[in-house]
DNA sequence: ACCCCTTCTTGTCAGTGACAAGATAGCGGC
DNA sequence: GCCGCTATCTTGTCACTGACAAGAAGGGGT
């Protein structure tokens, strides 16, 4: 229990999420993250190799994450509304999964799960020309823009707090997309 | 010129581009700065006073680079277009002006310059009501959706090299604004 | 000639990430 | 019951970084 206790890269991972949702990913510290787990600052290199390593390991745990989120979800129209959602109910998932910077780009277990929400949201709109790609860019886009400009403070004059992904899911209607499978 | 040459300021700023187009942001040392530059570890802390300072600095050059480029195109559906060739072209200031953790958000030069891009995309579009507001959030959402699914590399598979303004402006037709001046 | 302010340097300190080497615990084989 | 084996975690150390303090160099005004 004290000195294997086999839970410490779950702990790890759990405790290095709640520290950047306090301070950003930029003031969180191995040395840090060991301390609030309460084990020795070589601890976290064990598990994760590298500083990269664990923001890695969150991007997978986010991209899993947020393709279940998008499987769930049927309705294209709706897809960005989720995807609004998931950035702001795992906003330090989030926060990680955008900044190539932070971790290893090429890691497998990452591209993998990459490619399982890309082919999400790939197969959420019909046909596949060049119209259908279109459409994927347009509507990954908007939603990604707008939840981005929401996280980084620029939109708090245009919309209000807790309504985010309503106000979203009206702005989305501009976009002009297919309904649910409309054959 | 040696002491005092009366430039470094300027010289400073030019270099941190230089080096964060190249290893991005996190990689960026003030010391590797000041090496580059040729001044002493300490000469950039005077300019900007802190790392977050230098940032800041950054920001604010790039807000009004962003302002004046918008102020220029007059197509309310090209605008679009000039945001993305901007995150492309002056991509080292983009990559810092949406991160609010790396400098100093409340600084007051910085918030007249992002008040003057915002207003200025305010204008561009036709109305005062909550429409024209979603309006305003729908276009600047998928042009920086786009600009930073395209930087972060999430667009690789989707996008050419060269041509990702006009694959923009393809993808932005999607969205339904009036033409310009419809009076 | 003097003062004063800005600009830049030197010196220093705690904190950080990475690495090396060692300690501890659990587990299978015999 | 004991021996090794390996994964897990600790201790110790190093170069590097950002921030700060104190001082030197230059320039302008009077």
């Amino acid at each position: 229990m004290t000195y294997h206790h086999g839970d410490l890269r779950r702990v790890l991972l759990d405790t290095a999420l709640g520290l950047i949702a306090e301070r950003g990913p930029n003031a969180v510290s191995l040395r840090d993250l060991a301390r609030a787990a309460g084990v020795s600052h070589a601890a976290p290199a064990h598990h994760f190799g590298d500083k990269a390593g664990l923001f890695t390991a969150i991007a997978v745990q986010g991209q899993r994450l947020l393709a279940d989120a998008l499987a769930e979800e049927l309705d294209l129209r709706r897809l960005g509304a989720t995807y609004v959602r998931f950035a702001t109910e795992h906003a330090s998932h989030f926060e990680i999964m955008f900044r190539p910077d932070l971790y290893h780009r090429d890691d497998p277990e990452l591209v993998a799960a990459k490619a399982r929400t890309s082919d999400l949201l790939r197969a959420a709109i019909p046909g596949d020309g060049r119209d259908a790609d279109r459409r994927v860019l347009a509507a990954w886009s908007i939603a990604h823009g707008f939840a981005t400009l929401l996280r980084s403070g620029n939109l708090d004059h245009l919309v209000g707090d807790g309504d985010a992904e309503a106000e979203f899911a009206e702005v989305a209607e501009l976009l002009d997309l297919p309904g649910p499978t409309p054959t």
